[in-house]
DNA sequence: CAAGTTATCAATAGAATAGTTGAATAGCAA
DNA sequence: TTGCTATTCAACTATTCTATTGATAACTTG
């Protein structure tokens, strides 16, 4: 009977894109398109791989699906292939978090001591009265290709020398790529040194954005 | 550092949960645990595995954190691990058909010609004003362990033989496992050669189930 | 207890995948 | 054209994954 090979290969196509997810170097790449379209050689620096590396599993991505790209001048951009991917990709980290222990020991483990934080509906709330002073601490180049609207670019590298631009009596929410990265944590505690009463933002940008909050930048 | 350490971890646990997405018979599985939970020797059946090579990718989901066990008598049954666990595999398989041109043509060739199908929602609201009648056409065992409120279970295997049993002028809609199972289909047709005004749903049990949508049976 | 069922384990061979290296290609800039 | 940068390709090794086989373990029934 063909209904079985076809079925077969139905199954068979779909794995090809849970490939996609079943590599660690892939879902870091991931990762990182999830804040902003990159070229290779900056997502190969980024994550740490060779370039050649980082080529070959760009292509395994595009060819499943995940990711689109085009020339620019010299350099090829990639970028996640529709907020649907990126959906896939938080569901799929938030559900490892919830079913998997050793993800949550890895994540305390990365991230540190938690630090207080808040919710993406507070945060949403409280823009509107102006008392609030919001930091992107993400590199600048994600900043740049979209941010919470409102929000001030200060790259966690940056922050310590900058603190004196921040009012001091402040209240500050920092953000960053999502809730397994370790810059806004980081933030919260260099600025609660510095006697600023600070949180981070529960989730990141790519939570923020595909929520349909207000952002800014980009496009 | 060891930053970069625990950050490889974390994404390689992860990739762990992804692992269990990239086979195309664990997928088979997953789809099959979608509908009901079985054992392994039925899941075999149904998949047409091996015992031994079923029971081997039991275990890799299971240790993947997708898929629970407990003991039964004499048999072991496994199912999904929660709610989140089917809505991230509904999500890949959605993806995988909006993303991947190979998905859809499988799929097509898989499914046959498109038949008339109605929404979640019309059925939903057709379901008050009791004109319509709902067959389940998926086997015996999945509809006991929960289908969609109001529903008959007429197994598409005995469909043809128990035609009678529907009155003649009564509206039908048929649904199944999902967009990617042929049995709705299959049932339209043979409704409609009868004579009768059929539809499938769209989607299936589990997406039904997913959305909150009254059910029965199971427990 | 013995016999039968259900599931897992252990060992293995073949297939697929990951990462490295060095060469090749495509565009840019002089 | 030449030199330069960014990316991909091709070939190769080491590793991991898959499915099979036959043996073993857990439980039920008589």
């Amino acid at each position: 009977m063909e209904a079985r090979e076809a079925k077969s290969e139905l199954f068979e196509a779909i794995a090809g894109l849970g490939k996609a997810f079943s590599s660690s170097r892939r879902l870091e790449l991931i990762d990182l398109l999830a804040q902003s379209p990159r070229s290779v050689d900056q997502l190969a620096e980024a994550a740490g791989l060779s370039v050649a590396n980082t080529s070959q599993h760009l292509q395994a991505l595009h060819a499943s699906g995940v990711v689109s790209r085009c020339r620019e001048g010299n350099r090829i951009r990639y970028e996640l292939a529709g907020d649907d991917v990126l959906a896939l990709w938080i569901g799929m980290r938030d559900t490892a978090q919830a079913r998997v222990a050793e993800v949550q020991r890895a994540a305390d483990r990365y991230v540190g001591e938690p630090v207080e934080a808040i919710s993406a509906a507070e945060l949403l709330a409280r823009l509107e009265s102006d008392e609030l002073v919001l930091l992107d601490v993400r590199p600048g180049v994600e900043f740049e290709s979209g941010h919470i609207a409102g929000a001030r670019s200060f790259p966690i590298d940056e922050l310590e020398e900058r603190l004196a631009q921040l009012p001091h009596e402040a209240e500050v929410v920092a953000y960053c790529r999502g809730p397994f990265c370790a810059f806004a944590d980081e933030a919260v505690r260099t600025l609660n040194r510095s006697g600023r009463r600070a949180r981070r933002l529960e989730g990141g940008w790519p939570e923020w954005k595909l929520a349909g909050a207000p952002v800014a930048g980009g496009g």
